[in-house]
DNA sequence: TCATTAAATTGTT
DNA sequence: AACAATTTAATGA
């Protein structure tokens, strides 16, 4: 029922794509399991495909000489990343670590290109992608300035539900408090406050291990008006 | 299948 | 940062 030829199909950027450009793209897809705490790679290893998340969730996060540890972004069902590294074919500038069990599809260097040269509607998609995930990091940093540490919380579990960015995330988010910490940068004990007052303003529920998202817009323009917005 | 234990996660101080 | 409480997962009869 699931076969990685229907999951492929049924990714955002295939829906795009002319059926021959679909059918090469099958060609250079296979798929991976990693369990929770996985890396799928270390800062400075290759890694060469460009991979989606079909079920679980990823961060993309480093280990700062301090030894602190700071999360950039997670990336759940639906979501694509690491096409900046495919495309300068570089090593990776961030661990990939899974947060929960996860299965991944993985595109081969050569079938992006393929597709890249080839095909209008993927980069269609590229282009969208890339203008979406700009947009969550300037964003990200405005938060860091501006916004305070329960707003950070809330926005960055309504950045998890993007549409654009994790298509196929639906309201559960499988996230444990001390990762979501690392996300938002605050500490856990906020996040663990944070998501009690959220709780009580009814945008979410907080459940164990995971968050059930009731308003994700409310989530995703919380706080405004408390700073320069 | 159930009871026991270990591990993970949450909630508080 | 440390501790207690709670929930889940793993184990083995």
């Amino acid at each position: 029922m699931n076969s990685r030829n229907e999951l492929v199909r049924k990714t955002v950027w295939a829906r795009e794509l002319a059926d021959e450009e679909v059918e090469r793209a099958l060609r250079g897809v296979s798929e991976k399991h990693y369990a929770k705490g996985g890396y799928l790679c270390h800062r400075g290893d290759r890694f060469d495909y460009w991979t989606g998340i079909v079920t679980g969730l990823i961060k993309m996060s480093s280990i700062a000489r301090s030894g602190k540890a700071i999360t950039f972004a997670g990336i759940g069902a639906g979501g694509w990343f690491g096409e900046g590294s495919v495309l300068k074919d570089e090593p990776r500038k961030y661990d990939l670590v899974a947060l929960r069990d996860t299965h991944l599809l993985m595109m081969s260097r050569a079938t992006f290109f393929w597709l890249y040269e080839n095909s209008v509607g993927f980069n269609r998609f590229l282009v969208r992608q890339l203008n979406e995930r700009l947009a969550q990091f300037i964003a990200s940093t405005e938060y860091e300035r501006i916004l305070d540490p329960k707003a950070r919380v809330a926005r960055n579990l309504a950045w998890l539900c993007n549409p654009v960015l994790n298509p196929d995330v639906r309201e559960l988010i499988e996230i444990a408090q001390e990762e979501l910490a690392l996300l938002a940068g605050v500490s856990r004990p906020i996040v663990n406050r944070s998501l009690q007052a959220l709780e009580e303003e009814g945008l979410l529920r907080v459940e164990h291990g995971r968050i059930v998202v009731a308003d994700v817009e409310r989530l995703g323009d919380y706080g405004a008006g408390s700073g320069f917005e």
